[in-house]
DNA sequence: TTCAAATTAGAACAACCACTCTAATTTGAT
DNA sequence: ATCAAATTAGAGTGGTTGTTCTAATTTGAA
């Protein structure tokens, strides 16, 4: 992959995969697929991909990478919400992507299921710190809880385009720990 | 199927089933696999079973079905996410199918998809109906907020077996809105 | 312009898939 | 005990899967 072409097909390929797999699952992205839709022959996807999983895997590793803006940087958890709500609205193949993988492909191959531990870990201690300078008690377990839900509100936001993600995110961001 | 080695097959095709998909995905349950597990053969498979999509709905409609326990019964909040998180707690299997096919699953298939929708829809009813009986404000809005936030709940509890879905749904359950 | 390296096409491959067919065995009401 | 119906085993079907191979073409630095 050193010359125009080569890197052409390359990026034709993975925009490929990932609409495919956002449209129909990892299991029903195949190889004839990813080809037609990428206007290539078999030959010339494994001149550039040494397998099919390779393909898959990079894309997975975008989406969860789109989960993750700016790491390092703080920000407050409004800020942390909106960049996730806003994700999913910019973002729809990744998005799709992202929570099929949390649910169905992660239980299969155990190094993708550490990689989404990981992420998920990172995540929780984000939402933690900044609840915490806001002072917020039992940061570390609202943190959690805050995550999961989010989770929830994106795989309903999947099945149902309906659905007010940024409404409900945002109302769950006023919601307080009662008596 | 109306002796009794007949009907002792077909059960054992559907914890074959069950099992499988809530290991390895819908996917990944081949008629082979079912039956290996099953003990016995293809041929024996298809005297019972139209299709393998057969065997899977049936398992689907099961985890379903298990999600809404004694419809038309009235019940508070606190029993409406008790019963869930025990649905989890004491049927894995079918909470791993659940979770499976209200994400990748429900995608593909329109029968479905819509299937889904309208337990979701039935779901969300009840949770309102109870949160009014609450006197909570927007009781809608804030059943729909409940019910998406606890999937969240319970598709993490299926990444990972530690976390404590009892706790942190009980925690959910105190949360009142802000100003 | 030269030319090795990169890219492509397209046929070919073995493994696997869901499913069918037939013959033999088992079942249980009579 | 009889016997039609139910059940089973097991080989076989056609189609699809991911992947490999080879020969031909295209690329772009020299």
């Amino acid at each position: 992959m050193r010359y125009r072409v080569g890197i052409e097909t390359r990026a034709r390929i993975l925009g490929a995969t990932r609409e495919l797999v956002s449209e129909f699952g990892l299991e029903a992205t195949t190889i004839k697929a990813i080809c037609q839709r990428a206007g290539i022959l078999a030959g010339s996807f494994y001149n550039l991909f040494s397998s099919k999983e390779e393909a898959i895997l990079v894309v997975i590793r975008e989406a969860i990478q789109m989960v993750e803006p700016n790491p390092g940087e703080t920000a407050d958890v409004e800020a942390l919400v909106a960049a996730y709500v806003r994700f999913f609205e910019e973002h729809e193949h990744l998005g799709r992507v992202y929570v099929m993988v949390a649910v169905g492909g992660g239980v299969r191959d155990e190094a993708l299921r550490a990689r989404l531990m990981r992420h998920h870990e990172r995540r929780v201690e984000r939402f933690t710190d900044a609840l915490a300078a806001a002072e917020v008690q039992n940061a570390e377990q609202m943190a959690e809880l805050m995550v999961a839900a989010l989770n929830g509100l994106a795989l309903h936001r999947i099945l149902d385009p309906k659905f007010d993600f940024p409404g409900q995110a945002e109302r769950l961001l006023t919601l307080r720990p009662g008596p």
